[in-house]
DNA sequence: TTGACAAAATTAACAGTGTTAAGTAAATTG
DNA sequence: CAATTTACTTAACACTGTTAATTTTGTCAA
């Protein structure tokens, strides 16, 4: 047996691999009890010190893994965007056609907002910004939401099925209606619930007509 | 000259309505005074000591004016709805063609939006429940925004313009339309700003497209 | 197994927050 | 002028995020 390493160098990898996962663990642990807490609280009601209550550590551990409280929000807002990503990515592929593909992506992008409405709050209406921020580490293989709709869009046009626009621009226009639609149904001013669906439904008809070539 | 009230009693309603009025005055102070900070602080970094210290008196009195925190918020956030239904309603009366009338409201809704940011993000994002949240005191003749948009609606229905949907409805649609684009421009994360008037104008194209009759 | 060293977690503290209750100064009244 | 209401402040509490110093824990070589 020609293994490279000896006994005791892969002991002490072994215990250096467990400690970096140990690391990663309890880093995971807290992001984890952030969001439920996040979840249940809300943006304003969110505090590091009742994580670290949560996972049984003192508040300032949490600094040993993220850098300050925004970098946390951060992370649960990430959490999101992955989600809310891979749904648009599933809804991609879930079928070839174009016009279908479009309809359901914005079926996705609908029901991700109606179903984690406190997530999605954090992550387009209360901290925007943190879309245009480069990902945390370990977010790689990390699909960016709004490439998924111009590339339906422009593979669309490509095909002579949809308008040729600006996809960019037309992505643009699908992502604001379809965000007007469900932010204005969760901060529920005007609108009752009920209303949700036929609205969404409404606008995505509208957009398909306008788009459809 | 027959007064009913002795001068005894004029004096005493003098000083009285005297009172009322610093009263009032500190009050609109304050508001004013938290209006400019938590546009120059934004949401996170308002506090209530800043607004104290900007007006020169101590914290506490800050509550015999406002219950709490969040009531100043609600007062700051009320002031942006007066504005904005103003110019709305502006919008309305500036045009007696419903088609003209209905452009020009989601013209004014657009600019609100632009021109004061810090404002729309507070009525519309952040806390958007406080649209539906009945007027502080001293706002009586105050306009409901979205009924500006429906009656404008519903009077391009009855004249024959635009096509017979339900108002209530439609104007959900043109408003998620609306304050989609204006909210996706604000939060940045994917449109430059100059594409926020062409993205604009192309909403409102095509919600004139299919409203017309 | 022990002693040295590094890593992980904690305690103590600071500056700031919203908010309440008790006390003080000022204006108004009889 | 004295009494009393009104306006305001001071002191304090329970939080918050965050930093620095300290202690505990784990790992390694002798």
């Amino acid at each position: 047996m020609n293994s490279i390493s000896t006994r005791g160098e892969r002991l002490k990898k072994g215990s250096a691999s467990r400690r970096v996962q140990n690391k990663l663990d309890l880093k995971r642990q807290i992001l984890q009890a952030a969001m439920t807490l996040f979840e249940t609280h809300g943006y304003d009601g969110f505090s590091l010190r009742q994580v670290a209550e949560a996972i049984g550590y003192s508040p300032t551990t949490i600094y040993l893994y993220f850098k300050d409280k925004d970098e946390l929000l951060f992370n649960i807002a990430y959490e999101g965007f992955r989600d809310f990503g891979l749904a648009l990515q599933a809804a991609y592929d879930s079928s070839s056609d174009s016009h279908e593909r479009i309809w359901r992506i914005g079926r996705a992008y609908f029901d991700f907002g109606m179903n984690h409405p406190v997530h999605y709050r954090l992550m387009f209406m209360q901290r925007g910004e943190f879309l245009a921020q480069t990902a945390p580490t370990g977010y790689t293989d990390f699909v960016d939401s709004f490439s998924i709709l111009t590339r339906a869009l422009s593979e669309g046009m490509n095909e002579g099925k949809i308008k040729a626009f600006d996809p960019q621009m037309t992505g643009g226009l699908l992502w604001a209606s379809l965000h007007g639609v469900v932010s204005l149904v969760l901060t529920n001013s005007h609108l009752p619930l009920e209303t949700a669906e036929p609205l969404f439904a409404w606008q995505m008809q509208i957009l398909q007509r306008e788009l459809r070539l």
